[in-house]
DNA sequence: AAAAATATCAAACAACTGTTTGAAACATAC
DNA sequence: GTATGTTTCAAACAGTTGTTTGATATTTTT
């Protein structure tokens, strides 16, 4: 059988997208299996629960981001600090994005509403499950903007890098609406890849502000 | 009776802190009216439902601070392009949530995350009862910015006003727990002004990149 | 003070939630 | 082919949800 169509990746997919459109207390186990055409139980056979399965959707797309920008920020490590620069770091952060995009469409804005949601979970589980499993990456990035940047202060970087993630996070996630009204108001139709594009030259300059 | 302690009022108090800490499917109204003291039926006897309950929340929020804002932005119209900057828009854009906050403490990172949730709803009701009812003052700030910015194309100006609207709400939906983090790793403590103040320079070396 | 309108209350409602159960179907190994 | 382990299925479970009800209390109007 397929690997992309047993039970249990049927069942990842409808909750992937379900949850980015709804959230997950919106999203019943009854909405997924429906979608997913599986039975209702097989949700608590193949992932115990409902908060595992949550989890688990998390897992597949974060393990697959989190590899490729692992390799990046390898390459990144290696280099001297002036060799580094903002755009550089920027788009070590976006290129294992788009190589997501590239295995499936609307994936990024799937993964970002999600990360939305989680981040949104202030006091929650899966806050607290994606801090601790994939926390370290973010400091390692931190680290190389520091290197980067030896004139801001750890604070400064701090709190430039999360301005960041929010302009990335918020506009990506909801990518696909804003890209649909610059189509209708500018005559202009953008692909994912042109948004990230128009970001950069934004982000980089405020970054080095 | 004082005003701010009507049966009423006390279910919007209630309601806007805990729709801000867990969400507003996580939120039932039993919770509400337990933390609020009064009777569970008494929400659908104000408010008519849950639906028009979170609405109302809204509105408190947003007559607030649009009207704020409304007054800055008249202030901000009448002047000549070449008065206007990325700075004092922006000023313009924080100073009424300031205003909010000195009114109740923490109510920009309620307000914050409240908009950010709402923002998440992709399909939902309160999405298109927000933007219906207060979507022009958005448009009101875009014509300031493209007045502010001719050499910018109309849909550079869109696509930078949602960067900057992804850092604010980001920034400041997150700054209880980012001010926490901050001040344990560089033993600093910051006040949400502070935040804001920090902020702007970025948003402004991204804006007229 | 009587009457009318407004507000509060405990209790019940139907609908929906995640989860468990035990039997049936299927696959794999001997 | 029988035995063993794995997966699917319909049905039921107990708990929670938003909402409604009708009685009681409170306030306002006359």
């Amino acid at each position: 059988m397929n690997k992309n169509d047993t039970t249990k990746s049927r069942i990842l997919d409808a909750a992937e997208q379900l949850f980015a459109e709804r959230g997950f207390a919106e999203t019943s186990l009854r909405i997924i299996t429906a979608r997913a055409k599986v039975n209702l139980a097989s949700v608590n056979y193949h992932f115990g629960s409902k908060k595992s399965l949550i989890q688990d959707v998390f897992d597949r797309f974060l393990s697959d981001y989190s590899s490729g920008l692992g390799a990046k920020l390898a390459e990144l490590e290696s280099e001297s600090s002036d060799e580094l620069d903002t755009e550089k770091l920027l788009r070590a952060l976006v290129s294992p994005l788009l190589l997501l995009e590239k295995k499936r469409k609307h994936s990024i804005s799937i993964f970002m509403r999600l990360l939305g949601r989680a981040y949104a979970e202030t006091q929650g589980h899966l806050r607290r499950y994606v801090t601790n499993k994939y926390g370290f990456v973010l400091v390692r990035f931190t680290l190389l903007f520091q290197k980067a940047y030896p004139n801001l202060s750890n604070d400064q970087i701090f709190w430039r890098l999360h301005y960041t993630l929010g302009s990335l996070i918020f506009t990506l996630a909801g990518s696909e609406a804003l890209t649909d009204i610059a189509r209708v108001d500018f005559k202009r139709s953008m692909q994912i890849e042109e948004v990230i594009e128009e970001m950069i030259p934004f982000l980089t300059a405020g970054m080095k502000a």
